[in-house]
DNA sequence: GACCTGCTGCGGCGTG
């Protein structure tokens, strides 16, 4: 054994050797040395299965044992986030500390109430929780907190590229900050991670007034073999020989798939529910037994395990038709191939997906992306003509294989989480004055972008006798108003992302999933759930339940959602792949073909030469040659001068509403640096939890910070007016 | 033109 073996603790040497591992992996080697011979914060970058949580807890736990604490709470905390997540760490944690008497505490809302009570009796050893769980912690039992936490020597955070720059991600940095605060010191901040384009962003998330300090450890090699098809289809066939496009893909992948373990990312949940009732037709018409299964958000739990189990199982093929909730998370063990049904968003989570496959040594990793296309006419509109789905498709395959993908957004203001967080800060110490919210959440915590000029107008807007979230006491504390008591008292208050609402399907007593709302329903009408045919039988729209039998017929329901923000990179690639001309070798031919067509339309659009476009007098496009944040931002000013815009990857379509409007002379005016206004009165900017409460001038400030791009604008519009080298 | 995630305290009732 190493010397990093010598490191441990004798009762955690005990229990690796009875392991029967031979050795320590290197990451786990490189983490003991780091975590026993330093007190640095550390980031541990591997794959699912690349053994990070042992890498972090076996030097951990070792420290706990060689040096316990008198009192003062728990050892260590493990922030994961997801449930499931929590309850398999939690077993494989109590595995290896069953023997030390290191008690192991899962806590999150499905854990009873009594486990609960039991570690806040006698707070120590290891405690993991989520998110939300902590921030229940903070505000049904505030000064409890340097009790439970005044001992514990390190934080593990599970999934950190998960959480980031997102609101939840915000939210536990603001907890570890108040944390600290309410210990009087730091605690040692351990990110377990996939890894990252850029890890350097990472680090400053982990510790973001000391990222220098911040220690990464990213397991080496392990790239296993790359097997790559990209397959083109024609969708709207008016020939009645050839099956549509999604039925030829459904074939295509029982033929390929059935037999093993797959997992096919159908980019939404209305598409998982088409893919999975074809296949599932495709089993009876051949009289085989049943393989391909739906999984996404809004199927029951129950199914969802079901699906789950089958793919660790190893006896039983199975392919789970799905949606980025197989993307991360709990361990289904190594598939043979992974499907990608039209182009996924980012880069980063088709390599997240792709990891999942060509684990096991001497086996590749298999990636089969589909794209449709839809059948040119000769009115078809100049989009469809230039493939863009197929494009971005090969731009991103192209930036995986150069190790490329998107680094966290860069920081936003989070005023919606910051809303959320003044009034747990409130709650946690029973009041408190601004000047001190100020200092916890923007100088010290996660807050830093917002000045306090805004702050101040955010408490104000609180403030307000109609929005009644908080109020000043005589001595001037802040405490929590009519409408703020009643928003903390409830449970749904501790998460900062908003859910929308939506119904209960039910059949035979058994909840089969959840709908949103949106779709409209009426008892005789059919649908496509769960992978199978339904016929609604009944609705309360009171209870939110809509009662369904077995049918034969049906359609899929709608599941609604945002539009993501592509890279600017991403653009840029489409660009340079349309108007390049060779063609990648793992193109099929309908594939190459359709890559050829987009070329040439490209090329008699002009695009070669100008990235503008006249179809008519009123009629124009542009090619913006950016991604979606800076494109939406230059819709939004064109809007604003009184185009009608659309916006498409990488290009607007814009309609004058008469000859007078001249597009070129507006874009060279902000190209000069013009003031333009981005938002009118019918913007909409509320997407956030807490945005209800904010005032519309705080509101756009929000939007300006995470949404569109501003500053980018003039030399955007300076890159379109100009005229382009012919043939670059 | 998309996806995902989370939740306390307490009253009422049944059982040992």
């Amino acid at each position: 054994m190493t010397p990093a073996f010598e490191k441990l603790a004798r009762p955690i040497q005990k229990w690796i050797r009875t392991q029967g591992w031979s050795e320590l992996r290197h990451i786990q080697s490189q983490a003991t040395h780091a975590i026993i011979g330093g007190n640095a914060d550390l980031i541990i970058a591997a794959t699912t299965a690349g053994g990070k949580t042992e890498a972090a807890f076996l030097p951990l736990i070792s420290q706990v044992l060689d040096d316990p604490a008198q009192g003062g709470g728990f050892d260590l905390l493990y922030i994961g986030p997801l449930k499931a997540l929590i309850t398999d760490q939690a077993g494989r944690l109590e595995e290896i500390c069953r023997e030390m008497e290191l008690p192991v505490t899962p806590w999150h809302g499905d854990v009873s109430a009594a486990v609960k009570t039991r570690a806040l009796k006698a707070p120590r050893g290891i405690l993991l929780m989520t998110p939300e769980s902590l921030e229940a912690l903070f505000i049904r039992r505030g000064p409890e907190i340097p009790g439970l936490f005044g001992a514990t020597r390190a934080v593990i955070i599970d999934e950190l590229h998960t959480v980031l720059d997102s609101e939840r991600g915000v939210q536990m940095r603001s907890l570890l900050t108040r944390m600290e605060l309410a210990i009087g010191r730091p605690i040692r901040r351990i990110g377990l991670s996939a890894t990252l384009g850029d890890m350097e962003l990472a680090k400053a998330y982990l510790r973001p007034d000391d990222p220098g300090r911040v220690v990464l450890l990213e397991a080496q090699g392990g790239d296993a073999e790359l097997m790559l098809q990209l397959r083109g289809y024609i969708s709207g066939d008016k020939d009645e020989k050839t099956p549509p496009a999604d039925h030829q893909i459904a074939r295509h992948l029982f033929r390929n798939l059935r037999g093993t373990d797959n997992l096919v990312f159908a980019g939404s949940r209305q598409s998982v529910e088409i893919y999975a009732d074809q296949l599932r037709s495709l089993c009876e018409e051949e009289r085989l037994p049943q393989e391909f299964y739906p999984h996404h958000a809004s199927l029951s739990r129950d199914h969802r395990d079901f699906v789950e189990k089958r793919l660790k199982d190893t006896a039983k093929p199975t392919t789970a038709i799905c949606t980025s909730t197989l993307e991360l998370g709990i361990d289904i063990g190594d598939v043979a191939c992974v499907a990608q049904i039209g182009a996924p968003f980012s880069v980063a989570a088709l390599r997240q997906r792709l990891g999942r496959s060509g684990r096991r040594a001497g086996q590749p990793a298999v990636l089969r992306q589909y794209a449709v296309e839809t059948r040119l006419t000769p009115h078809s509109d100049y989009v469809d003509r230039l493939r863009l789905g197929l494009i971005r498709s090969v731009a991103m395959i192209d930036l995986l294989l150069e190790g490329w993908c998107e680094p966290p957004r860069p920081q936003a203001l989070h005023l919606s989480t910051l809303v959320h967080q003044i009034l747990s800060v409130i709650a946690e110490r029973g009041g408190a004055s601004a000047g001190r919210l100020y200092r916890v959440l923007c100088q010290e915590g996660p807050f830093k972008n917002v000045e306090a000029r805004v702050f101040t107008d955010v408490l104000r807007a609180l403030g307000d006798p109609e929005t009644a979230l908080i109020e000043q006491g005589d001595d001037g504390l802040l405490l929590l108003g009519r409408v703020g008591e009643k928003l903390v008292e409830h449970y749904s208050f501790y998460a900062v992302f908003q859910t929308p609402e939506e119904y209960r399907l039910i059949s035979g007593g058994k909840e089969l999933g959840t709908l949103p709302i949106q779709n409209v329903m009426a008892p005789g009408m059919m649908l496509i759930f769960s992978g199978r045919r339904w016929l609604i039988q009944e609705i309360d729209d009171r209870a939110k339940v809509i009662v369904v039998v077995p049918s034969k017929g049906g359609i899929p329901p709608i599941f609604g959602g945002n539009p993501g923000d592509i890279h600017d990179r991403v653009i840029v690639r489409m660009f340079a792949i349309l108007e390049g001309n060779s063609a990648p070798a793992y193109l099929d031919r309908t594939a190459r073909d359709l890559l050829d067509e987009a070329r040439r339309h490209y090329g008699q659009l002009g695009f070669s030469a100008s990235s503008t476009a006249a179809f008519s007098e009123t009629r124009f496009a542009i090619a913006t040659r950016v991604g979606t944040v800076k494109t939406t931002t230059l819709a939004l000013a064109l809007r604003s001068e009184g185009f009608a815009v659309e916006t498409h990857d990488g290009f607007l379509t814009v309609t004058a509403k008469d000859r007078q409007d001249d597009l070129v002379l507006t874009i060279r005016q902000i190209a000069l640096g013009a003031q333009i206004t981005l938002f009118s009165d019918q913007t909409n900017l509320i997407f956030e939890k807490f945005h209800p409460y904010l005032t519309r001038t705080l509101l756009e400030l929000d939007a300006s910070g995470a949404r569109v791009d501003e500053r980018a604008l003039p030399e955007l519009c300076r890159q379109i007016a100009i005229k382009r080298p012919e043939g670059r």
